[in-house]
DNA sequence: ACATGAGGCTAGAACGTTTTACAATCGACG
DNA sequence: CGTCGATTGTAAAACGTTCTAGCCTCATGT
């Protein structure tokens, strides 16, 4: 029995509740709520006031049903992954001042991307931008045949039509933390890979070639991981069974880092006095203080600030019909961040 | 100039397409979609090929736009919770083997939470779940006026219609981790709170009387904290400094009792020989080996469950008038997981 | 032979918006 | 004094579904 909703049922209020309310038509309503021109300030405020009075909401599936832009992005995230959720921040804080919703939908633990992306194209999302995404090549460039799509932080042919690429320079990334464990002195330098991961060729290509350039390509060692604490755990395990034990490790990425710190812990093995460990992302893991990990950082507000940007230009383009906005790939410089995980070898 | 789908302009193909194709009603291919009733096997199968033909999948929107049920739960969660995350997952897993979909809506900086909830409503979700709402309980009520609310892990008066409440012990996990603690051999246990967090009196009221019962009412010492890694820093640094220092500390959560950590870490306060420290939500975070934190556990698959179950409950009962749902809250208890941080004093 | 009922299907009206096309009013200009 | 162009407003047709009512057809029971 709440009378908080002026209707007397208990219906949603409508744009004609509010028409009749205000004794003028639904579409002059409409034009008032979509704040566009042709109506008067008199009118303008007498049915904003009748919304008010009545509590009305436009309905998102209706008007979207009938005009044809949604300005709906989907977006595709892990939900564990701390550089993820760090990425969706950023793409409300660069969607929404444009004008442009964010649909969100997660990647987890008995969902995966097949169903995630469904979702989000059942809901006539304009564009889809999804984060890290594990398809194969092919299922992405089906997609980007539907609709303009977006990859963050994997690397793909940029030939795909309809497919732009943003990511960080992983190989770069991977150089540099190579390098600063040069500086200090390390030799024996290793790598925990991320198998098939979205980025995980180019780091290890990025690795792989900053050795040979420091002349360290016997020291090359190559461990398969993965991306979450428990491939860094079991990689760590391997390598603290190796001999001669490696001084330095490159892991994946941070939370690949976090396990490899776990096991070398329990094992007695000193970050960084026995082995230095640097991990890849700098997402809100490697800040925390009790980890304090070295990484690469990836810029994180940059990367979802293009990534909103490279969708709403294809968007705006394809309406336009014009052609001028074939970038294809967009690829931003990492930074090394030095915390206390690396130190100079023993 | 992509012929992937089988209408000839871009349009997506809709029910009518469909039809066509098949040769039946636009109405037939809806029941054929719907798995409803009332289509021979044949026409089925000819109309389900018809409809992978030309790629047709329905509209979310129009669908639930003419039908009243939108079988849809909106969910409001803090994106860099862990603890919230953690939970989306169990909802999900929860909600779509009902035969609901989730509507996530994250609360960031910059994305309050009412404006979470409003593009929530707008959607036209059934009901809303509520991780944690920091509203006030009178928005609240009004809230749950317009549409069934679930509050997960912050308690409110029962007494608000049309509000759920699902929710951990907070008073029994606090008395859980001071009974530790002092089975340990502590009397010096301080409390650092959540202030006005969902579920901080609580747990602020646990400690309390915990330390009554055993004796140690002088001892009691409450910080002011918060919910986050900083609010946890800034609490210990203050504690740091006291003199006597407390041996043992109960943090608000995980997140609070990392900062707490780091701090102590960075002082040179060794966890636990120089102090013991308590976390809770057994999150993610907690059981990272590196933090290895003691904590009080939620059962959040249960949580998760029990909130999509209410949910639902509610949306079934409104729809056959039937009145016998009145539970209001679920109360689950929480258990104490013992790892690192915990030690007898020295 | 004739009602009865069930199965299979369709026409057409919703749902709550936006959009298109057009009508009325009014001041100004020739 | 008629005509033009804004301005302010409206009626009605979309949008892609689901739902209600009802129409066939055919088998069944009497």
């Amino acid at each position: 029995m709440s009378a908080s909703s002026g209707v007397p049922d208990g219906r949603r209020p409508t744009l004609a509740d509010v028409a009749a309310r205000a004794g003028v038509s639904t579409a002059l309503v409409s034009i008032v709520m979509r704040e566009a021109k042709g109506a008067s300030a008199a009118t303008r405020e007498r049915v904003l006031q009748a919304a008010r009075d009545i509590g009305y909401r436009p309905d998102a599936r209706a008007r979207l049903l009938r005009s044809q832009r949604s300005r709906l992005l989907g977006v595709q995230f892990g939900l564990q992954h701390p550089f993820h959720t760090d990425l969706v921040e950023g793409l409300y804080a660069a969607a929404e001042p444009a004008g442009y919703q964010i649909a969100l939908s997660a990647v987890a633990a008995g969902r995966g991307e097949q169903r995630a992306v469904e979702t989000l194209l059942d809901d006539r999302c304009e564009a889809l931008i999804l984060l890290g995404p594990q398809a194969p090549a092919a299922r992405l460039a089906e997609l980007a045949g539907q609709v303009p799509v977006v990859s963050v932080a994997r690397r793909l042919r940029p030939s795909i039509p309809g497919l732009e690429v943003v990511r960080t320079a992983d190989d770069k990334g991977a150089r540099q933390a190579v390098d600063h464990l040069v500086e200090l002195g390390h030799r024996d330098i290793a790598h925990i890979d991320g198998g098939r991961a979205p980025g995980a060729a180019d780091r290890r290509r990025g690795y792989r070639t900053a050795m040979n350039r420091h002349g360290l390509a016997e020291h090359i060692r190559i461990v398969p991981g993965g991306l979450t604490e428990e491939d860094g755990a079991d990689a760590a395990r391997a390598l603290s069974a190796d001999r001669p034990r490696p001084t330095a490790v490159l892991a994946f990425n941070d939370r690949c880092a976090t396990g490899v710190l776990d096991v070398f812990l329990r094992c007695g093995i000193a970050v960084p006095d026995d082995i230095s460990v640097v991990g890849f992302d700098d997402s809100h893991l490697a800040r925390l203080a009790h980890i304090d990990l070295t990484t690469v950082g990836q810029d994180i507000p940059r990367l979802a600030q293009l990534a909103v940007g490279r969708a709403i230009a294809r968007l705006e383009a394809d309406e336009t019909a014009d052609e001028t906005v074939a970038v294809g790939e967009q690829v931003i410089a990492p930074h090394l961040v030095v915390r206390s995980t690396t130190a100079p070898p023993r």
